[in-house]
RNA sequence: AGGCGUAUAGCUCAGUUGGUUAGAGCGCAGCUCUGAUAAAGCUGAGGUCGGUGGUUCGAGUCCACCUACGCCUACCA
């Protein structure tokens, strides 16, 4: 027996639903149901474990849930992965701050070790959060218990044994490190994290494969610098971290040796590269003004197109380029050339010259006076240069031209001449090798001026006082022309926001001259959604970008399996694994044993060179994170240690993941790594693709389409929306998006907190501290109104009848032939969103489906049980065939669609399917007996619905469309004529093009006219002598026949006696005269429609035209009186909260005689209508409702009958 | 700066191979229906389809240019 249904209390039912499939391990028994069939092989992409998830990761987590549980419903063997991204800068700075660790030095001092553990705690416990999180999502995975995992968080360090329940429930005792270095190996199942060693081991075999074919390099270049981090920033962080910032600008002259008076005008934003100049850079094509100032008779050189260019014109105006780009406050526009000299007293031009002709010309530089500056062979020395110093290589020189042919130095923003320094700039540093030219590289890993520089050593280089000192020494010298405040767009560290600094650094790189082999790679894979053009998108990265910069001068991460020679910086090896690396060790290998491989354990191995036979100790760098990611593919599938796994499961059938920024992050890391892994064991691109199919989705926002942020409490944690919205509603929000466009969300409001009722309990804070806050979303409302309550009405409409009648789902079937059309009718529908519920999932297309299974639910409420309802009122009757035969269509119906949505909102769909198929309401305490049914145990574990073809009736479909429309056609005509539709009209007249509208319109004749409440309806060939006919020509179809006639046509056609075109529409050809031209007409050439009369209402569409008898006889008013009666006396008994078998008795009072007359006639339909034993008229009637019968004015009231 | 994309109703967006009167949802307004429903249905705004020119019998749709916005790339000293 089915248990009632009231209140739907979503949020409490998704708890139920997650204690319900955990009691009862359905997860497990799905797997076991699936296991050895065919594979369908996602993969995850690996989510940081560095802090709590918001619901901008749950997004993308639906899609993967959703289409696992699908391909799990039609039969197919999952892996279940998930992956935790786990090493790399974004770990370090979350523990540095916690530790209070502000520089690199007060780590080594801190102890790397620690350091590492530290980090390794940190993503073992925001792992822990993010299983919990996603589980109350409904996100099956194998997971691992949280409390396992914060168990191994708090035991990282110790070397005491310790035992692990493993997300298989086995118990494996070992000490800490060791378990956290397999975690997730595919005999312990759970989440991948990056940090395994088995991740890592795998990153070497790819690197081995680099060196192996000659990419592995260490390049000396200059790149962005964090002072901070000490470190470089690799292509892809830059990109995360451009902003716009306001640097002081300078105007500085070098005065020309050899050339009295005379000086070379140049321009920079960064001041404290002045001490490291060694060159100034002139385009030889250019033009060059010599203009005189008046002030002190100084002569200056700089791009005669600059002397009035209004620099950043265009930038003051409208801003960067990004909306939170606009021109900063407090920034003057900035001057031209001309005025800023004609404010020093006015100037005089006098003359032009190329660039070419200053070449070579001598200067003194700003800052000759630093030691650095007379280095020999620069500074750092380099060899190439030995016998030369900075100042003697204080000459103009040709700025040359970059890859693309165009000239490095251009006339503009600056002076057309550039202050160059080939230790601070990278196309400085280009310049500086192809001329032979020495470097200084003034700063430290700290960012800070070293040795060598006078009052600057050991200085920031970002410090704004240093800028302040190379301004007051440049005045002191009278070198400074002039200084303004210059915004521009400079790059930033992406997690601190330090302005980031160029500085020559030695680094390790991968030459990726490779790249079309992995554009091969690219072409071969679906991208999703189409509408974003992925692969291209991909492929234009692969073209432009730079050689991967693979090392980072860090702590946390991948050990770069680098050995190198310390004497002879070109005497290196890559290690392609640890046995490789065991068996070349020759000291070391106690200090690492045991350990992870990681700094600093794994620093302790020495190896001899197999080719010079010299010790190779490691470099100190650790890897860029991408390869972390990136690995995975082959990792996670056993690559190197199950390789038949790995076999059956590569490539992924499909991954998933918010893809700005991923084309060159995740996406561009597997392409790469998995074209180079397969290099030398397949030539087909095909066999390298690391997956078949990509999704791509967009970014969630706020409600009025902004970011949201963490620092300004926008940003909204998983849990409060989960708790507060409900999280099938949240799935079908993100499952009904078009994944190009962003998710308008929701709003947080952080002024009020709230407490959340969650499975564990309430509470008022999340587990960091932070107070849970109302989060608000029209989008998720409409979810809900629109879909999920409807769909939960009609359950609870079938639920609560059938359990009054004691309907049986399990008695014999009434054969399908001997139902009602509306029965075959919806049941047809249903087969027809089952097959598109399949082709959209195998399309990953989810929005296709879910928006038609809204369609389906809306049919389903608003038309199968509107009109079917009488059919369920009726009294309880054994042997009432037709009412059981409405049960069991709606039985029907409400199972599959459980099944049929059970990826989309498994909460709701589980309880459906337990109170339909076994009479349990899972808000109930359940017991734990299993059932004696050949139902499965949980929607969960059923199989997908399947198209029944002899349900399948697609004329059937479109017969009740065209019904439908027809209803909506009468609506509008009732509504234009101002007549309610409880008003019984005479008559509905209906004229279709086809036979097949026609005989429609029969079939379900008694349907339209019992929802538009007329009389009789009546099909006809046309509308004539009821309505106006107008003709059209069919501009489509006479386009290529008449061409240039159609101009005429078009006007004069509409204008001809109807009579002449008449017989079109009843089949027959027209030929006319026009334009001197006889022009041969076919019915599909003109389009014919309808225009309004008296005394009938029309309205068409899609060639059907209604036309309704709008004429009211008295009996026809006095009828409309009696429903207008009828209708009041239910809002009654509605307000008084009466039982539907309440009998009761009605008094009214009203002046008009026109009520007596029709109760007269109409009381015994109103009485049974309304249980009523009674009507009676009334002088005085205490607490009566003033309502309109008609048009007359009555007071009504009820009262119970005895 | 270069490349790509977008511009349609108050808001968010559809708009097929060029074809007549350019649609949907939300919001707003009015009306209607209702003993499953916290519902739902219908109607409406009068939208220079960003602008200009071109191709065509015909352009929201194709082409060119311009403008605005978004994204990607980039060391602009």
């Amino acid at each position: 027996m089915f248990q009632k249904v009231s209140d739907s209390n979503f949020v409490q039912g998704e708890h139920s639903a997650l204690s319900f499939w955990s009691s009862r391990d359905v997860f497990a028994k799905l797997r076991k149901k699936n296991a050895n069939k065919a594979k369908w092989s996602f993969l995850d992409g690996p989510i940081t474990a560095n802090n709590p998830m918001g619901v901008h990761h749950a997004w993308g987590r639906t899609y993967k849930d959703a289409f696992q549980r699908y391909f799990a419903m039609t039969g197919h063997e999952l892996r279940y992965q998930n992956g935790f991204d786990c090493q790399g800068l974004w770990v370090e700075v979350e523990v540095e701050k916690e530790l209070g660790l502000g520089t690199k030095n007060a780590i080594h001092e801190f102890g790397i070790d620690k350091f590492v553990n530290q980090c390794k705690r940190r993503v073992l416990k925001f792992a822990a959060r993010q299983t919990e999180q996603s589980q109350r999502l409904g996100y099956w995975m194998e997971w691992d218990e949280p409390a396992e995992l914060r168990k191994l968080s708090a035991a990282v360090g110790s070397s005491e044994e310790i035992e692990y329940t493993n997300a298989r429930g086995e118990k494996v005792k070992d000490v800490p490190h060791q378990i956290v270095a397999k975690l997730g190996n595919p005999d312990w199942g759970g989440s991948y994290f990056t940090f395994s060693t088995e991740n890592n081991e795998t990153i070497w075999t790819f690197l081995k494969k680099c060196f192996d074919r000659k990419k592995i390099y260490r390049g000396h270049d200059v790149m962005p610098w964090s002072g901070r981090s000490g470190s470089a920033y690799s292509q892809m962080e830059i990109a995360d971290g451009r902003k716009l910032a306001v640097h002081r600008s300078l105007f500085v002259r070098f005065p020309l040796l050899d050339r009295e008076n005379e000086n070379l005008l140049i321009w920079t934003t960064t001041p404290w590269t002045l001490t490291s100049n060694v060159a100034a850079a002139v385009n030889p094509e250019l033009d060059y003004a010599k203009i005189q100032s008046k002030r002190d008779g100084q002569i200056y050189y700089f791009a005669k197109e600059n002397l009035n260019y209004k620099r950043l014109e265009k930038e003051s105006k409208e801003g960067f380029g990004r909306p939170e780009w606009s021109w900063p406050d407090g920034v003057p526009k900035l001057k031209t050339l001309a005025q800023i000299f004609k404010e020093k007293g006015g100037f005089e031009e006098l003359g032009t010259i190329k660039g070419a002709e200053m070449v070579g010309w001598k200067y003194q530089g700003p800052f000759d006076e630093l030691p650095a500056q007379s280095q020999k062979g620069g500074y750092p020395f380099d060899e190439r240069v030995r016998e030369k110093t900075a100042v003697e290589c204080h000459l103009v020189v040709d700025g040359g031209r970059d890859s693309k042919g165009s000239a490095h130095v251009v006339a503009g923003e600056g002076t057309g001449i550039v202050h160059t320094a080939p230790g601070c700039g990278d196309v400085d540093h280009k310049i500086g090798l192809e001329l032979g030219i020495v470097g200084i590289a003034p700063l430290g890993e700290d960012g800070r001026y070293q040795e060598g520089f006078g009052e600057f050593t050991g200085r920031e280089a970002i410090d704004p006082t240093t800028a302040d000192l190379v301004i007051q020494k440049l005045e002191e010298k009278g070198l400074l022309v002039a200084s303004e405040k210059y915004p521009h767009i400079y790059p930033h560290c992406w997690r601190t926001g330090d302005e980031l600094v160029f500085r020559l650094v030695d680094e390790w790189f991968i030459n990726m001259d490779w790249r079309e082999e992995i554009k091969d790679v690219t072409r071969q894979i679906d991208w999703l959604p189409e509408s974003i053009d992925g692969q291209n998108r991909e492929i234009e990265w692969l073209t432009n970008m730079r050689d991967w910069m693979i090392s980072k001068k860090r702590f946390w991460g991948l050990a770069l399996p680098i050995w190198i020679n310390p004497e002879d910086p070109t005497d290196f090896e890559v290690i392609g694994s640890l046995a490789e690396l065991k068996e070349k060790c020759v000291e070391g290998w106690d200090g690492f044993e045991g350990n992870t491989p990681h700094r600093p354990w794994i620093d302790h191995v020495k190896i001899k060179s197999s080719t010079t036979g010299a010790t190779l100790s490691r470099i100190e760098d650790v890897g860029n994170p991408w390869l972390d990611a990136g690995i995975t593919p082959f990792s996670t599938m056993g690559y190197n240690t199950h390789r038949d796994m790995w076999e059956k499961w590569y490539p992924a059938d499909l991954v998933t993941e918010c893809f700005p920024g991923q084309f060159r992050n995740w996406f561009y890391s597997m392409l790469s790594l998995s074209t180079m892994m397969r290099y030398d064991e397949t030539d087909d691109p095909k066999e390298k693709q690391p997956f078949k199919t990509l999704l791509g989705h967009r970014l969630v926002m706020n409600e009025e389409g902004q970011p949201m942020h963490k620092s300004d409490g926008t940003a909204i944690w998983f849990e409060e929306a989960a708790e507060q919205i409900g999280v099938d509603t949240l799935r079908w929000l993100y499952l009904a998006q078009n994944p190009a466009s962003d998710l308008r969300f929701g709003t947080r409001h952080p002024e009020q907190p709230v407490t959340l009722e969650t499975p564990e309990g309430p509470i008022s804070e999340t587990k960091e501290g932070a107070p849970t806050c109302k989060v608000t979303s029209g989008p998720a409302d409409e979810v809900r109104r629109q879909y999920l309550i409807p769909l939960w009405n009609s359950y609870a409409f079938f639920v609560n009848y059938a359990r009054l009648d004691e309907f049986d789902p399990s008695a014999e079937k009434i054969p399908y032939a001997e139902r009602q059309e509306i029965d075959r009718w919806i049941l047809s529908r249903l087969q027809s969103l089952i097959g598109l519920a399949h082709e959209s999932f195998q399309a990953y297309d989810t929005s296709r489906f879910v928006n038609a299974a809204g369609q389906f639910i809306d049919d389903l409420s608003n038309w199968y049980i509107r009109r079917n309802r009488r059919r369920f009122w009726r009294s309880k009757d054994a042997n009432d065939a037709d009412k059981t035969a409405a049960y069991q269509t709606l039985h029907e119906v409400m199972v599959t669609l459980s099944q049929l949505l059970a990826p989309v909102v498994p909460f709701l769909a589980e309880r459906i399917y337990q109170n339909l198929v076994f009479g349990r309401d899972l808000l109930d305490t359940l017991s734990s007996e299993e059932d004696s049914s050949d139902w499965p145990e949980s929607v969960h574990l059923c199989d997908y619905p399947t198209v029944n073809e002899d349900l399948l009736d697609e004329d059937l479909n479109a017969r009740t469309a065209l019904a439908q429309a027809v209803v909506r056609l009468g609506h509008q005509v009732r509504d234009q004529s101002n007549l309610r539709v409880r008003q019984p009209l005479a008559e509905i007249r209906v004229a279709c093009s086809t036979a097949a509208q026609r005989d429609a319109i029969e079939q379900l004749a008694s349907v339209i006219q019992d929802e538009l409440n007329v009389k009789t309806i009546t099909t006809v060939d046309n509308l004539d002598g009821i309505v106006q006919y107008a003709y059209k020509p069919n501009l489509k179809t006479l386009g290529p026949k008449y061409g240039k006639l159609l101009g005429m046509l078009r006007k004069d056609l509409p204008n001809l006696a109807p009579e002449i075109l008449a017989p079109l529409r009843s089949g027959s050809n027209v030929s006319i005269e026009m334009g001197g031209e006889t022009i041969e007409l076919e019915p599909d050439d003109v389009l014919v429609s309808t225009e309004q009369s008296s005394e009938w209402g029309t309205a068409d569409d899609s060639g059907v035209q209604v036309a309704i008898s709008t004429k009211l006889s008295p009996e026809l008013i006095e009828e409309g009186m009696a429903r207008d009666f009828v209708r009041h006396v239910q809002q009654l008994r509605k307000d008084a909260d009466l039982e539907i078998e309440n009998r009761i008795r009605i008094q009214y009072r009203s002046d008009a005689s026109e009520i007596k007359q029709m109760l007269n006639i109409w009381s015994e339909y109103i009485s049974a209508e309304t249980l009523a034993d009674s009507i009676e008229s009334r002088q005085e009637i205490a607490d009566g409702k003033s309502v309109s019968v008609g048009e007359f004015a009555t007071v009504l009231s009820i009262c119970l009958a005895n």
